[in-house]
Formats: structure tokens, C-alpha cells, sequence
DNA sequence: ATATGGATTGCCT
DNA sequence: GGCAATCCATATT
């Protein structure tokens, strides 16, 4: 399983979450790999999109978002959880695709032991769990996911998938918009 | 220096 | 279904 690679992430942010369903996050740790298969997602753009962390320009926070393609953007939020994002877009034009939920292939062991009083269906069926399942923090933010131990790869062409679109979800402002992409029936998906 | 509210989760009714 | 928990980034004074 080989990295995708910048083009994939360099282009037209809500394309880039809809193609992302289907494919493999894994995060190499210890010598374990922890990996799941991409099951639902959310596009957030810069200016022109009031819901998104880029929508008023450039903070320290979301900086990596203005950056080049393909590196994670990871932040902590309500006091309590972080969010896996991946910057899409050319450089200097913000966008990142929110990890919303994955359907576990491998190191459930692992995922176990950090989420004691989940379920197996509830490991990673949402932003925040996925996080605590794969151990995923602030200092995973800026990572580069093109070259490291931390990549998505292909797998089931989106292609091939049926896909749902839906409004996006836990935001106060653009609730209309549409930009919630998530694989059908799939058990894992955060709300269907 | 202070105020506000959040790209959520889990527990309670 | 409702709501508290909990910390920090951002905006405002």
C-alpha cells in the first residue's frame, strides 16, 4: 500500500472528500499498523465557507490549511477532543477534508485499549473517537502524509462506492451547504 | 486581560 | 433527546 500522492490532494476540496471514501488511513506506531478504511468525510473551504476554520484568513492555528496539499491538519476542540483533517487545494488556497469516521482493518487491539468502554462498532465511528482510537494529537498536526509512516492509500475506487450526500454536521453557520459525503449503509458511519 | 463558543462525546432522563 | 464536561483559539476590551 503506497502513500497517494499531492496531486490527489491538490485539487477541488469537496471532490477530494468524495474520492477519499473508500480509501485506507493507516498510522504506523511501535511497529503496529493501525489502519481503517475511510467511510465518511466533510469538506471545509477557506473564504466564501463562514463554517471553516479558514474563513477569516490566516491564524496560527489554522495556518497549515493555507499550506501545500496532502499534510494533516489536526486540531483539539470542546476541551476534550481533536479532529484529523487533510489539506487539499493548491498552496495558498485553503481547504481540508474533516475525517468524520472509518471502519477498522487492522490494530483493533490497540483501538480497544484507548477506547475501553466503546464498543467495537463504536472504535472510530466519529471525529473525535477515530482520534483517540489511532492516538492521534495536536503533534500529529503539519505531518506530511505523503512521505511518512502516517499516509491514506487506495482502496476501493469511490468509484464504485455508493455515496451519500448530506448537510454537514455539529456547525453553526452554512448549515445548508452540502458537503457531507458518506458510504452508504456502511455500520460505521457517524449518523446516518 | 477577559469573554465566548466550538467541525464532540458520553451519560442521564 | 437533552445537556454537562472541559480547554483553548480567537475576538474584543
Amino acid at each position: 500500500m503506497r502513500p497517494l500522492e499531492r496531486p490527489f490532494y491538490e485539487r477541488n476540496t469537496q471532490v477530494v472528500a468524495i474520492e477519499l471514501i473508500g480509501k485506507v488511513l493507516t498510522l504506523h506506531q511501535n511497529g503496529t499498523a493501525i489502519s481503517g478504511v475511510i467511510v465518511e468525510t466533510e469538506a471545509y473551504f477557506g473564504s466564501g465557507d463562514p463554517a471553516s476554520h479558514a474563513y477569516r484568513g490566516v491564524t496560527p492555528r489554522n495556518r497549515v490549511m493555507f499550506g501545500p496539499a496532502g499534510v494533516s491538519y489536526v486540531y483539539f476542540t470542546y476541551g476534550n477532543h481533536h479532529c484529523l483533517n487533510i489539506v487539499t487545494e493548491r498552496e495558498d488556497t485553503a481547504g481540508a477534508v474533516l475525517i468524520r469516521a472509518l471502519e477498522p482493518i487492522s490494530g483493533m487491539d490497540v483501538m480497544r485499549k484507548r477506547r475501553p468502554n466503546a464498543q467495537d462498532q463504536e472504535l472510530t465511528n466519529g471525529p473525535g473517537k477515530l482520534t483517540q482510537a489511532f492516538g492521534i494529537t495536536r503533534e500529529h498536526s503539519g505531518v506530511d502524509l505523503t512521505k511518512s509512516s502516517f499516509f491514506v492509500a487506495e482502496g476501493t475506487d469511490s468509484r464504485y462506492l455508493r455515496i451519500q450526500a448530506a448537510p454537514r454536521i455539529g456547525i453553526s453557520r452554512a448549515k445548508e451547504k452540502v458537503l457531507r459525503f458518506y458510504l452508504m449503509d456502511n455500520p460505521f458511519v457517524s449518523t446516518l
